[in-house]
DNA sequence: CTTGAAGCTACAGTCACTGTAGATCGTATG
DNA sequence: CATACGATCTACAGTGACTGTAGCTTCAAG
């Protein structure tokens, strides 16, 4: 029988057989042919229609993203605005996390080099910093 | 009755109260006071530790990492140690975290571009561009 | 023919909350 | 003092995106 099984098809896309079976659940990829004896199988159509969903989840999108995405490509009139603003709006969201992240680094190395090379019998500083929130450069 | 009510230290922490009672059942914080009708009173020395734990969460500790965190405050005997290991590792992890959401700003804002000032009328590649993983300036 | 890997379904568990229902409590105003 | 309205209580279900488990059946290699 031709078609790919559940476990090849994960093995190309780095997609879990549970997770593609929760993806099929989901209504994100359609029910699959079936061998005489039950097993799923696969055409190329859905290895890339997964690899789409991968790849997107792997760019920020959820799974209602993705969803969305899938159905502007297959009613291609006007997708372009929608499409665009989906991912500019995830653009805008993962600079906000960048900028979060910033200060956050910032923070937490503030927090680990004042330990470094404290003398020995000092109290550490790590525990302090950690709970005196008023010593963070940022406010959050 | 003295203490700050439930609602008074959600509004000066800004915990919510269900997270509040979330973190008690969790056993992050203690078993409070209560009025003799059975609502919670808080003490500052809560109010101290609810804004740790708060505080430990904005910079991305999980409520176990925090758990720790608050054991090694409690026995500080070479908590230093410990601590610091912590503290150290949470910084790798969000530098890593960093590193791979600049990757995936650039896509998104190279895929966003692609978009801009195209002529009217033609196809929008938002959506190829999704699809198109092996386009990827860098692997993922 | 046997064995072990891969597949199947169905459901519970994860994390850190959030939301809901329905009851009780506390307090400000008429 | 009565009433109304917000705050609080418990207990439990739901979220997102999987992951893990139990207990089967099926497939492919030796």
């Amino acid at each position: 029988m031709q078609g790919h099984s559940i476990g090849a098809l994960s093995k190309r896309t780095g997609v879990k057989v549970t997770t593609i079976r929760y993806y099929e659940g989901r209504g994100l990829l359609p029910d699959p042919g079936r061998t005489d004896r039950g097993q799923r199988r696969y055409g190329d159509a859905e290895m890339d229609r997964l690899s789409f969903i991968a790849h997107a989840r792997q760019l920020g999108f959820d799974l209602d993203a993705v969803a969305e995405l899938i159905a502007l490509q297959e009613t291609p009139f006007d997708a372009h605005g929608e499409a665009h603003l989906i991912a500019t709006s995830r653009l805008a969201e993962v600079r906000d996390r960048i900028e979060r992240l910033r200060r956050l680094e910032g923070e937490l190395s503030r927090i680990v080099s004042a330990c470094d090379g404290h003398p020995d019998g000092q109290p550490c500083r790590v525990l302090n910093a950690l709970a005196d929130h008023g010593a963070c450069e940022h406010e959050h």
